[in-house]
DNA sequence: ATTACATTTAGACATTGGTCTAAATATTGG
DNA sequence: CCAATATTTAGACCAATGTCTAAATGTAAT
């Protein structure tokens, strides 16, 4: 389901990365407190950017009363590296033997 | 050196991901020859994408008479990979144990 | 030297994409 | 119900980016 394609473009972007790794040393966030860490950016770009990570699986939300929280979704970056992995080795090889 | 930021930003592109895919399993192409397999693109806009992925060090170029030859460079990927790793490992632990 | 071939570079154009402001949609508390 | 808080959505704006055409560069062959 969830494209490499897609995962790839939404971390292209400096701030979602950020916001991944944030989330990854974080475990759970809400919006608002996320959007604290950039203090030079909207809530509404950071909304717009969640809203990217969420559609692409690299993140969910949970809604909590009148906050929502979002996590880091580790399973749809597996097929990422899988695909990058599958860059590095395979293909007509290449490469001296016992290297 | 090879920036892990700018390599995601380098395989964000489509065209770009196909070029590397042509060269892993290639292992050895000219310029000319990757543009064939993009009859859909004009050969500047492929050395376009050329460009960008041998300034990031996804490429490497070896100029021979007037051809020019490209092979992948697997090196600037390992970086991305610790990265992303990263982001599935380590950080505040969430997980359940040995699941 | 001149022609032909391989590739890049320069500049223009259209689209995408990140950001902002302002308004809309919940949800909670008095 | 009304006000306050949390978050998203809509629309506009500007910078970044992918693509094209046309011209420039470099190399080889006649």
């Amino acid at each position: 389901m969830a494209n490499t394609a897609e995962v790839l473009k939404a971390m292209s972007d400096k701030t979602r990365r950020h916001i991944l790794e944030l989330l990854k040393q974080q475990g759970r966030m809400a919006a608002g407190d996320i959007a604290l860490q950039f203090p030079s950016m909207t809530q509404a770009t950071i909304s717009h950017h969640l809203s990217i990570l969420n559609e692409v699986g690299l993140i969910q939300s949970e809604k909590v009363g009148k906050y929502i929280f979002y996590e880091i979704n580790t399973t749809v970056i597996q097929d990422l590296l899988q695909w990058i992995i599958g860059l590095t080795e395979g293909g007509t090889n290449n490469e001296t033997p016992d290297a």
